[in-house]
DNA sequence: TTGTAGGCGTTATCAC
DNA sequence: GTGATAACGCCTACAA
């Protein structure tokens, strides 16, 4: 036996209390973890059984406000906490959910990451943090929680694409709800999502006002349909010419396009607006524009997506489209949740949520070139 | 009753694979999610004990060849799925963590939370975001995670003064680690941090070197150990007139404190540099100085610390400190599993991580004024 | 008002 | 090589 039975048997369990007592242990702080008391030691110890002690702890049936007070003075003396574990088990849930996301470091990401916590903590329900990197193995294991009943549900903002078979041998059974990103072939779910269109729609109208007719788009990876809708957008209110360029969202990539387009004789005649599926593409093509001498915003605009807190900050500050990550991530998790605490899947449904234009220094009325 | 017990004596438990099988449930996507198959479902369905199934699946005993087969096949079939709950709640703990932190879309406990998920992923275990918006309450509640033993430990980088009292009571009892900040009164702890010393040395070094003699250093809360390492090594390598004033580490009290002293007849005499304790903060002195009409680097050089995305983007990119936050969240995360894997309350220690200064545009040689 | 007993799903112990 | 049993810690239906 590795421990010993003292458990009952004590009358007052593992004695110490876990509220006193001195802050460090007194064998030099390599103190295995003592066993903790559990119901049964504080029954013991109030001579009660842990019918009643669980039943003081819960309010769920009436006590004798005596045996109460007993019973409350030896949880407080034995500094007794209830094993969430056991009781997650015996109730078949645990009020942890997932959030699978491929970058923390994102400043996109990571506030949708504290919308998500917020809606997840109103409720009582605490948050597994899983950062895929874009890694497919890593996301497996991760959706294996889901399988494991460790978590009651997964929030799910990673879209990338090699994710999608496992994904959809879960959906509909297990409760989960896409953010930010919609995933092809998974129409059937719960999902949370800027107006990317919209968003497209409204710098497409800012440059057409401000007189520019042409305009080279760089767009995200075909894969993601975000970057499409926003593109997408904007070649409707733009009206005007469009050269487009595929890019990954990456801040090199928006250069590299930039770049390349500039060594290959300049941008297309009369082009006088570049807009950037997101800012950190545009911060590229920021710099590849400068770096050929051309000034922005006079005599080229440019715009973003995103507005991660650099676009304000940058030289000059970036006319971009406000998303709102924070409202992305917790309305995707309160939806979810509005389910998981019925122990219901979600069914399909649609929040669309509205997008903003900051007007700021990289954008001027267009001259001619 | 509210469930069938059919558990036991239906021979294929609840049936239908969880693998295979329409992607959608077929009620209208608002089915209950229904029980999994359990370790007994699959031992009626293979003829053989719970005992044996599990040793099939952990490997901890031999288990004859056929007869292991046997069982595989059946847990494909029934698409089984240990619970990890059940699982830790014999094994005694959960293999999760937690990580508080104060605001998950600061980019530097981002690159901390990454550090630490990687850390904590490595060896198989979950991260429970913790953000506390430096809300006690929060904190607190979270911290309740640890003692009603929902997780295995804690991360904690929060560092607002109020939870002291809360982790006094846990230290030494429950495996803690400290990231980032030290909390006064807590020296018996695991910690990892960045050299924020060092790092005000290095800036002290620089600017002495380009022949500043006089500085302004805006500091961050007195209540944060950080902060006054980072001015201590600056007074200590810089070796000229140094005059400080206390902000708060946003960006809003590094305009104020500048534009203050600007409007009270300018910097100090023959002041040509300003050292802020964070990069927000020397955002907000670059601000204010633009709008005094004063030229940054030409008149006043400006350094930051942390060396946020933004720094290297911002007019003129900024010199600054950069701050291995990754490293920090990844150091504290591993060194606190490398105890808690075996069951230890971790020892004192400290780990202290190197920084490095990243020289940009802000700062230039000084010119008398 | 309170207690007894069974079960949640797993693994360790002991016995065959 | 395999199985029965107990235990992890809690909750709750049922009984008194």
């Amino acid at each position: 036996m590795t421990r010993e039975s003292q458990g009952s048997r004590a009358p007052y369990g593992p004695g110490q209390s876990y509220e006193s007592g001195q802050p460090y242990a007194s064998d030099g702080n390599r103190a295995a973890v003592r066993r903790p008391a559990s119901i049964k030691d504080v029954a013991a110890a109030a001579g009660v059984s842990p019918t009643t002690v669980s039943h003081v702890l819960s309010g769920n049936r009436p006590v004798n406000e005596l045996t109460a007070t007993r019973v409350r003075s030896v949880v407080n003396r034995l500094g007794y906490v209830p094993a969430s574990l056991a009781r997650s088990l015996q109730a078949g849930s645990t009020s942890v959910i997932g959030l699978m996301i491929p970058d923390i470091s994102n400043t996109f990401f990571a506030e949708l990451a504290k919308g998500a916590e917020d809606a997840a903590h109103d409720l009582g329900y605490g948050l597994i943090l899983c950062n895929t990197e874009f890694d497919a193995d890593r996301e497996d294991r991760y959706l294996g929680m889901i399988r494991s009943r460790f978590i009651d549900g997964m929030v799910y903002a990673s879209g990338s694409p090699p994710s999608r078979r496992r994904l959809e041998a879960l959906m509909g059974k297990f409760p989960i709800a896409l953010a930010d990103e919609e995933v092809e072939g998974l129409e059937g779910a719960l999902i949370a999502t800027a107006d990317h269109e919209a968003g497209g729609r409204l710098v497409g109208e800012h440059l057409r006002a401000l007189g520019h007719r042409q305009a080279l788009v760089l767009t995200g990876p075909r894969a993601l349909k975000s970057g499409i809708a926003r593109a997408n957008g904007f070649v409707q209110a733009f009206r005007g010419e469009v050269v487009e360029r595929v890019g990954d969202f990456k801040e090199a990539s928006g250069y590299r396009l930039v770049a390349e387009l500039l060594k290959e004789g300049g941008l297309p005649e009369g082009c006088t607006a570049v807009f950037a599926a997101n800012d950190l593409m545009a911060f590229g093509a920021l710099l590849a524009l400068r770096e050929a001498g051309l000034s922005v915003p006079d005599d080229v605009s440019v715009v973003g997506f995103d507005d991660i807190r650099a676009a304000s900050l940058a030289h000059p500050p970036l006319t971009t489209v406000h998303q709102p990550a924070y409202d992305v991530g917790r309305t995707a998790t309160a939806q979810l949740l509005q389910y998981v605490t019925r122990g219901e899947v979600p069914p399909a449904s649609r929040h669309t949520l509205p997008v903003e234009l900051k007007v700021r220094g990289s954008t001027a009325p267009a001259t001619t070139r």
